[in-house]
DNA sequence: AAAAAATACTTGACCTGTCGTAGTAATTCT
DNA sequence: AGAATTACTACGACAGGTCAAGTATTTTTT
């Protein structure tokens, strides 16, 4: 299980890589990490919920109401044009923090 | 320049590390990581002094009084056997993390 | 048709680690 | 003696994550 200190700099990005083709919402985010990543992420709801109200406030993506349910009406999320900009320029750092970190790493 | 979000989870890891070998004490852990990483990240006074409490409340590391100084006198730190486990798993921690960050990077 | 389960989200209080600011302590350099 | 350097310490603020609980709406089961 990964802890929640190591996985926190990456929520914000996992959410912009996984609204880049197409809009989402809560439930589908989430699962969608548990399966890409084999159970080996399982992120909870409230983290996920107010990074979503996280990045809407910084203005990378828009959210509005869906049609379709399958119970409580949804709220879907769509990536800005500035949200991508923030999404490459966090893959940028991660290359940088990677080769940081693993001078410290055996 | 990193965002203290993406290497908060490793700065303990980063200070067993640099324990591994012999004791040391803050500010030359400080001057290391500076060093080693090429200004890439630089820790926080505040951030590693106060890692070096929670290590130690832990039991990850010991504290001693070091005999030369340069200024006020040190508190010279040196890693346990726990430590040493500690930063073992730390590792095997990063392997899998990197797996799992590097499916949401472009 | 009523109850249970599943989907989808919200609220509020709390915890941890980092950061900014400031100050203290002791030694060496000028 | 005064300034600079080394080496810490204290404290309050803040951001992001977490727990616990609750709400809303639909589908499935009994």
């Amino acid at each position: 299980m990964i802890s929640s200190d190591v996985i926190r700099g990456y929520n914000d990005t996992i959410i912009l890589y996984l609204l880049w083709e197409e809009a989402s919402y809560g439930y589908e985010i989430s699962k969608k990490i548990r399966e890409m990543t084999r159970e080996k992420y399982i992120i909870k709801e409230t983290t996920l919920y107010s990074a979503f109200n996280r990045l809407e406030k910084n203005g990378y993506i828009t959210s509005f109401f869906g049609n379709e349910t399958n119970g409580r009406r949804r709220t879907y999320y769509r990536i800005t044009e500035e949200g991508r900009r923030y999404y490459r320029q966090k893959c940028e750092e991660y290359h940088v923090t990677k080769e940081v970190i693993e001078r410290f790493i055996r």
